[in-house]
RNA sequence: GGCGACGUAGCCAAGUGGUAAGGCGGGGGUCUGCAAAACCCCUAUCCUGGGUUCGAUUCCCAGCGUCGCCUCCA
C-alpha cells in the first residue's frame, strides 16, 4: 500500500509521488489579526498530522509557514484601536504561537513574513509586468488574468464565472474584472514601501508566491490550507507562480481542509462567531482537543460543538486507561496480542496511506486498546508494556500523548493516601458504610477509588 | 444567480457495488461485599423519488435540506 493524498487540482486521490528530498510542504499561515479560533485548529492540526505521518513514512519534510502579518484587516484593526499595526500583528502571531505549541503543532522551519520579504516580493513583481502577465494602473499593479491560460482551474471556474461573479466595485482600468492587484499604491498607511510603482504595499496573493519560491523552490510537493482560500487566493497565487517561474506545476499536491461550523455557519473572525482556541483549552486538554479535531476527516466540515467534545474526553480517557493494564501472567502466551499489535500497526498506516484518514486510523487505535485490556491479564507484564508501546507510539504519530491527569505536585497525597488505608481497615472489619461512605466522599472531590484484587488504587477523575 | 461539497444510529463519525469501522450515550451480562474500572452481548431498512445492475447506502438523474466559494477569510 503507498500513500495516496487528494489533490484539489484534479478532484482526485493520487499516489504521492514527492519531487525531491526532502518534501517540500508549504502551509499558508493565519493572517495575525486577531486570536486563532478552532478553525485555525483544525487546520493546523491537521497538516501537522500530515507532516508527522510523512515522517513517520520515512520522508524528510521541509515544512514552511508563513504570516501574512500585514494587510488591509489589520490596518484597519490596528488604526481603530489606535495601535501600531505590526505591533497589532506581532502580538496575535505570538497568540498562535502560544495555542499551537500547547496543542503540540510542531515548528514549521521556517516562518516568513510578508514585512521581511519586500524586496522579493517586487522583483517578481517586476518579472510579472515585464513578462506581460501583470500592468500598473492608478491604484497598483495589477496580475492580467486573461495572460494565464489555466486560470480557474484550481477553482473550477470558468471565465464567464469570474466575470458574472466579480461583485467588487468595477474598476475601469482593470482590464478583466478577474485582474487582481499584486502591488497596492497606498501613501496613507504608516506601513508602505517605496517602489518603482509608487509607495504601497504588497496585493495580497503575491506574497505567498513569493515566499515559497525563496523558501522551497519553484515547484513544490505540497501546498495546504483551509478550503476557504482556493479561490482566490490559491488560484491567484498559483497564476502568478506559474507565469512568473514558467515551472509547471508548482505544486503537485493542492491539500485543502474543510472549515469549522458554529450554529450551522462558518466559524470566522469576521462573522464574530468564533470560539478561540485558547478558551477550549481552558477547560480542554490539548490532547483531548487534538483527538476531537483528528475524529474528522481533514477535508470534511467540523460541525464544532461542546457535546461532542465532551465525548472526546470519555473517550480519552478510555485510552488513557489503557496504560494503566498490567500483565497478569508472566507465564501467559503473549503471541495473540503480539499479533494485535501488528493488525494495529497495519491498519492504521493503511487508513493513514489512505490520503491521512485519521478518523479511521484512530478507530484502529480503540479496537486495540481494547485487545489490551482484554488480553492482559493472561498475558505477561513486558508482552502487555510492548504493547502499549505501540498503542502509544501510534498516537504518537498523531501527535496524541496520553496523560493521567496530573497529581505530582499535589499536596493532598498523603492525606489521601492515609484515608484510602484507614477505609482498607474498615473494609477488612467489614464496615462497608463507613468505608463506601469515604469513597463516595472522595469521589465526590474528584478522587476516584479502584478496589482491585490486589489493593485499592485511587487516581484523580 | 454561477460553481462545489455534504445529508450514515439519540449524539460525533469512518466506509463499501454484495446487506455498514470506531467513539459517546443507552440496555443486558461477567467481575465486585457493593461500586468503579475493565471485558462480553445488544442498540442503523445509510434524506426522498426514479434509473443502471443479478444486486446500491455506495454509480447516474431529479427533488428536498444543510453548508461553502463567487476578490476579508484557515
Amino acid at each position: 500500500m503507498t500513500l495516496a493524498i487528494t489533490n484539489t487540482l484534479t478532484g482526485k486521490k493520487e499516489p504521492f509521488k514527492p519531487l525531491g528530498d526532502p518534501v517540500t510542504m508549504y502551509v499558508c499561515g493565519m493572517t495575525p489579526k486577531d486570536r486563532p479560533h478552532l478553525g485555525h485548529a483544525f487546520m493546523f492540526v491537521h497538516m501537522d498530522v500530515i507532516r508527522r505521518y510523512l515522517e513517520y513514512r520515512g520522508f524528510a519534510v521541509r515544512h514552511i509557514q508563513n504570516f501574512t502579518d500585514i494587510d488591509d484587516k489589520i490596518i484597519d484593526r490596528a488604526r481603530a484601536a489606535g495601535r501600531d499595526p505590526l505591533d497589532w500583528s506581532r502580538e496575535y502571531t505570538e497568540a498562535y504561537f502560544d495555542v499551537m505549541d500547547r496543542l503540540r503543532v510542531r515548528r514549521a522551519h521556517e516562518y516568513p513574513l510578508v514585512t521581511a520579504n519586500i524586496p522579493g516580493i517586487m522583483e517578481d513583481v517586476q518579472e510579472l509586468i515585464d513578462a506581460g502577465h501583470a500592468y500598473p494602473t492608478s491604484t497598483g499593479v495589477y496580475f492580467d488574468a486573461a495572460t494565464f491560460e489555466d486560470y480557474g482551474a484550481l477553482s473550477g471556474r470558468t471565465e464567464e464565472d469570474g466575470a458574472a461573479g466579480a461583485r467588487i466595485a468595477v474598476d475601469d482600468e482593470k482590464r478583466d474584472p478577474r485582474d487582481w492587484a499584486v502591488w497596492k499604491l497606498d501613501n496613507e498607511s504608516s506601513v508602505a514601501w517605496d517602489s518603482p510603482w509608487g509607495r504601497g504595499r504588497p496585493g495580497w496573493h503575491i506574497e505567498c508566491s513569493t515566499m515559497i519560491r525563496r523558501t522551497l523552490g519553484e515547484q513544490i510537493d505540497i501546498h495546504g490550507g483551509g478550503a476557504d482560500l482556493m479561490f482566490p487566493h490559491h488560484e491567484n497565487e498559483l497564476a502568478q507562480s506559474e507565469a512568473a517561474t514558467g515551472c509547471q506545476p508548482f505544486v503537485s499536491y493542492w491539500v485543502h481542509t474543510g472549515l469549522v461550523l458554529t450554529d450551522g455557519e462558518k466559524m470566522a473572525h469576521s462573522l464574530g462567531n468564533f470560539t478561540t482556541t485558547a478558551d477550549v483549552l481552558t477547560d480542554v486538554p490539548p490532547d483531548v482537543l487534538r483527538l476531537y479535531l483528528l475524529g474528522v476527516h481533514y477535508r470534511s466540515t467540523l460541525q464544532f460543538s461542546m457535546e461532542a467534545i465532551e465525548q472526546t474526553r470519555t473517550g480519552y480517557d478510555r485510552l488513557v486507561a489503557v496504560t494503566r493494564a498490567r500483565g497478569g501472567n508472566a507465564e501467559g502466551d503473549g503471541s495473540v496480542l503480539e499479533s494485535e499489535g501488528s493488525a494495529a500497526r497495519q491498519a492504521f498506516e493503511s487508513a493513514m496511506d489512505d490520503d491521512f484518514n485519521a478518523p479511521r486510523a484512530i478507530g484502529a487505535l480503540f479496537e486495540f486498546g481494547r485487545a489490551i485490556n482484554r488480553l492482559a491479564p493472561s498475558c505477561s507484564a513486558a508482552d502487555v508494556e510492548k504493547a502499549q508501546g505501540t498503542l502509544t507510539s501510534l498516537l504518537g504519530v498523531l501527535g496524541i500523548e496520553l496523560r493521567e491527569p496530573d497529581t505530582a505536585s499535589d499536596d493532598a497525597t498523603p492525606f489521601i493516601d492515609l484515608l484510602v488505608q484507614l477505609r482498607q481497615q474498615l473494609r477488612e472489619a467489614r464496615q462497608w458504610e463507613l468505608a463506601d461512605r469515604i469513597r463516595d466522599d472522595l469521589d465526590a472531590l474528584d478522587v476516584v477509588l479502584e478496589d482491585k484484587p490486589d489493593g485499592t488504587v485511587w487516581r484523580r477523575g
